[in-house]
DNA sequence: GGTAAGCCCGTACCCAGGTACAGGATGCAA
DNA sequence: TTGCATCCTGTACCTGGGTACGGGCTTACC
């Protein structure tokens, strides 16, 4: 078994960040405290390449920093033969969430294609008129496909 | 013509935002400096509403708070007659920035789904199989459809 | 064993987009 | 005219996700 071991530069220069997010991650609880050299320097093994790139990949799934943590913390947990809600349940909510997320874009899209294609030109004057495409209310709730303004 | 004016905190009930934030938006350039009264009481005429819900609507549309300051100032120069690139063309360059944040979604769905359908349940193990659905590369590159790992 | 690169720690700072607070002045109705 | 709600100003603080700085110690290589 080779046990090889990073140091934070190195790490940080694998997984493509900041060697200070290293630290930052390790005060917030999403990077475990790695062992120590003799004269106190950090000791990464090389799963911690992996552990940051799901971080990251978990970001961009729209999870915070906090809910990547209770992830990684509830796979732990699971590991570990404690039971948790884990993975299948968030992964469920944060699902909706990215839906509706969705739904809200293309709305927005929906709005902007109809600003570009309408000649609007000027959105103050355009929220007066009564027949402005822009659903300035309730932008997201719903495509809508009125006639252009402006 | 009516000239009913509002008083600061009308304003911010009647567009439902914080007062402290139609001073902000004031320093931030979205929102002209109103007239005072004589004791120094700011006085908004009820056209700030719209103009605080178009400020809402194209935060939603994707724009920051200088795009909006500049968006609105493009219109007020266009009403005045001189010509600017207008909103035209940033609706059209925002409308690219939405479409691949839909994308990017999209693929985040996708993995997302392949996680709560395969049972995946712990990130961080899942990372380190070959197998595992989840794009931690990529992510948002393009959707992708693997087996089922963990 | 010398020297430079790298790392340590604590602390401060950055960005957006606000929100809160203190201490005083104003507006309005009874 | 009094009393209280509202508003004024400047300044400080907040969240989230980092990034930078300074002074000093460690590691690695020649």
């Amino acid at each position: 078994m080779i046990t090889t071991r990073l140091r934070s530069g190195q790490l940080a220069e694998a997984a493509g960040v900041n060697p200070q997010t290293l630290r930052y991650y390790e005060r917030r609880g999403l990077l475990a405290e790695p062992e120590r050299s003799l004269g106190g320097h950090r000791l990464y093994p090389p799963a911690a390449v992996t552990t940051l790139r799901v971080i990251k990949a978990a970001q961009r799934l729209g999870f915070t920093l906090d809910e990547v943590a209770d992830l990684l913390e509830a796979g732990r947990l699971r590991r570990t033969g404690r039971s948790d809600p884990g993975l299948q349940q968030r992964a469920q909510a944060k699902l909706t969430e990215v839906e509706a997320r969705i739904a809200d874009l293309r709305a927005i899209r929906a709005a902007l294609l109809e600003a570009v294609e309408s000649g609007c030109d000027d959105l103050a004057s355009c929220a007066t008129s009564s027949e402005c495409p822009l659903p300035f209310d309730d932008l997201a709730e719903e495509d809508r496909h009125d006639r252009p303004c402006c």
